[in-house]
DNA sequence: ATATTTAGTCCACAACTTAGACTAAATCGG
DNA sequence: CCGATTTAGTCTAAGTTGTGGACTAAATAT
């Protein structure tokens, strides 16, 4: 639980903490970071030389902080040499993202497939062709990758790397990471998750606080991020938000209960059949009225589900993602006005519902941004990796 | 986020390891402690040496390990010096703790009152009183208390140690730390976090792993402890499991909303009028129809509410105190039920449902186990108190 | 031009942990 | 009963990392 502080832990946690104070505060000065840190300038010094030889930050420009005095020489994490691959498998694309140290995205491919007519190989294959691509269209710009994260619509075993059951995409078991097998260490989780953690490093941050993305698809999923951190549950399910009750006397529902969030609110109950969201959106634009009364009743229903969610996991914000963001405008006036009527007395604050500001790419990037994010919590340990490269860091 | 790691820091770690080893896994030798912490021989006998000097650890005995060599000293957890005090504020009692360190409850003492009819300060004052016989008997039995928890039943501000509103007593912007101004540092939290931790470490203990404890009382609260933490939410309001909607078409609540669990499972939906918990119990065991009906009906409803719960949440356990522990052969029938119905199909397992093993006392003893689990968790802050004691760690 | 201020480096030293030699105390085998 | 073997624990010299203060560098203020 507590493991042991060796003399490597030390340097590794100095490490961090610098690297995390430049990616939280932006470009700053060694002087600054001292202040920041606690740490003294020279241990500064050495860490932060260490870190521009590994290529993860560099100095850039000089800045007068008071009034007078020598200028700092202002150092920023770089994005020029590390990076890390996002891919999505999900039932209509692929997508596969490099995203670098400084979070900025550099690459970023969707491939319109049907994935439920392939069998999950075919589909591994074509993912792992799109990965190689993108591996070496990284190399030509410079960039290690230094890890992958694959998005997946479904519960995910994140040890082994399987998939016990994607009922959108049809699969049972499947060892993913295994079958996939690029020559980087590769990680999954679900895209409900991930999606979420795009939305704090790519939409509005960390503006949020602790906030819980929805993201509606087929199924409705929920990420919830607390401290920045992805909170999983014991067996990583946490966040089914489509299987909260809304009513107990509802109609039954593919999961064997009745009246859940999913039959109000999912994308079946909201589309006429055959229809696509595009199709949807257009028929609201229109001032069609039955479809303005389908959404006012997800709405309401998804109010009555996220009070349930708001008494038990008090986030400060809740991000409407999936297809929620084209149906914003149409879904949450009805959502918040149900839970202001129910949380309005107990509260000071009724968490604030938001559009989601990142698009489709959203789970891609958060895997992507997830792996930058544990390389940022540990810079040393990718440092070994990246020692072939040309100018090693010294001793 | 990531603190800055100094000498200090990484004495302070490796002490915090093995005090956490030994907590974690019993007494245990010098050599054993090695092992699990992966620290040297030397280093550990150094660590150990300074636990024992604070009394934070005794010898005691030797045992072979192997077949051969010499035998190990065994070291333990020594509870003789080192205490934690536990108070709790209730509608109809105040009661007070004294824990050690190995977790042992030394002193244990309850005094019915009704604090409704009373002012905050009148009640406050008694509890310093009751707080302050039991300093001085841990004095006695030659314990150093280094710290105190209060259980208030209503939500905390735990960085100013104020109530802002406590329904049930009739609190509105009670200071309670500052009025209670005891000699000692003393923090507060919300009674039913601290007995979730009750449970957790004087009832069924680890064994339960992520879960969730549910306290019944005038209204339902619940703690979640997700790796032996509390999870507390953005604003310290998680787990209000009583405004979890059951039906949005139910009867209204107090909260403003309606169709909450409250009103089918509180106190209030389950008494006759006038009647208390031991009525209730009487007449469900001597077979009253409407009392089971009312029973059972409340435990659909909670079982509804733990669905939606354990959606969001996903817990291995789900333990029943409170009023649910007495009432636990009547209720947990119809809960587990509703249940299984409705997350059988999805999850390869439902949680189970347990009852509380702890009794009324588990926001007390649960307060008093927080403080000791932070003494753990950084003995070395608390060996700067003890200094003052006959014989000082040598530098 | 000089004083003052702030940034960053250098170097001796201090705080830990480590590695491995060494001592202590048990069992095993003859 | 004595020496070989095994395991526990201590001691000492050395290694790694951070610290504190002196020192150098580069700007503004007077």
């Amino acid at each position: 639980m507590s493991p042991a502080v060796r003399h490597g832990a030390m340097r590794a946690g100095n490490l961090a903490a610098v690297l995390g104070e430049l990616d939280r505060r932006g470009p700053l000065t060694r002087a600054a970071l001292a202040e920041f840190t606690g740490l003294t300038k020279t241990t500064v010094s050495k860490l932060v030389a260490y870190l521009i030889d590994a290529g993860m930050a560099v100095e850039s420009g000089t800045v007068r902080d008071g009034e007078r005095g020598r200028p700092g020489v202002v150092v920023r994490l770089s994005g020029h040499r590390v990076a890390a691959l996002g891919l999505e498998i999900n039932v209509d694309y692929l997508a596969g993202c490099v995203v670098d140290l400084s979070r900025t995205v550099r690459l970023l491919r969707t491939q319109p497939v049907d994935n439920r007519a392939a069998t999950p190989e075919d589909v591994i294959a074509r993912l792992r062709e799109l990965a190689s691509a993108l591996l070496v269209d990284a190399g030509e710009l410079g960039l290690s990758v230094a890890g992958g994260m694959v998005a997946l619509p479904g519960p995910v075993d994140r040890a082994t790397g399987a998939v016990h059951r994607a009922p959108n995409l049809g699969w049972r078991d499947v060892a993913v990471t295994e079958t996939l097998d690029l020559p980087l260490p590769v990680v999954v989780d679900n895209e409900a998750n991930l999606a979420a953690l795009g939305e704090l490093w790519f939409g509005s941050g960390a503006s949020l606080g602790d906030f819980l993305h929805v993201s509606g698809e087929i199924g409705i999923g929920a990420g919830l991020v607390v401290q920045g951190e992805l909170f999983r549950g014991a067996h990583g399910f946490a966040g089914e938000l489509g299987h909260v009750v809304v009513s107990p006397e509802g109609p039954a529902c593919r999961c064997g209960g009745s009246g859940c969030l999913e039959r109000y609110a999912g994308q079946d109950a909201l589309l006429a059949p055959g229809e696509d969201l595009a199709g949807l959106v257009a028929r609201l634009r229109g001032g069609d009225a039955a479809a303005a009364a389908a959404c006012e009743r997800a709405g309401s229903a998804l109010g009555v589900a996220l009070t349930s969610a708001v008494n038990l996991i008090d986030p400060d914000t809740i991000v409407l993602g999936g297809i929620f963001a084209p149906l914003y405008g149409w879904v949450s006036a009805p959502a918040g006005r149900a839970m202001r009527e129910r949380l309005g007395q107990m509260r000071r604050r009724v968490p604030t519902l938001v559009v989601s500001r990142v698009g489709a790419d959203a789970a891609t990037l958060g895997g992507a941004g997830q792996v930058i994010q544990r390389i940022i919590a540990d810079p040393g340990a990718h440092l070994v990796m990246l020692d072939a490269t040309p100018s090693s860091p010294a001793r």
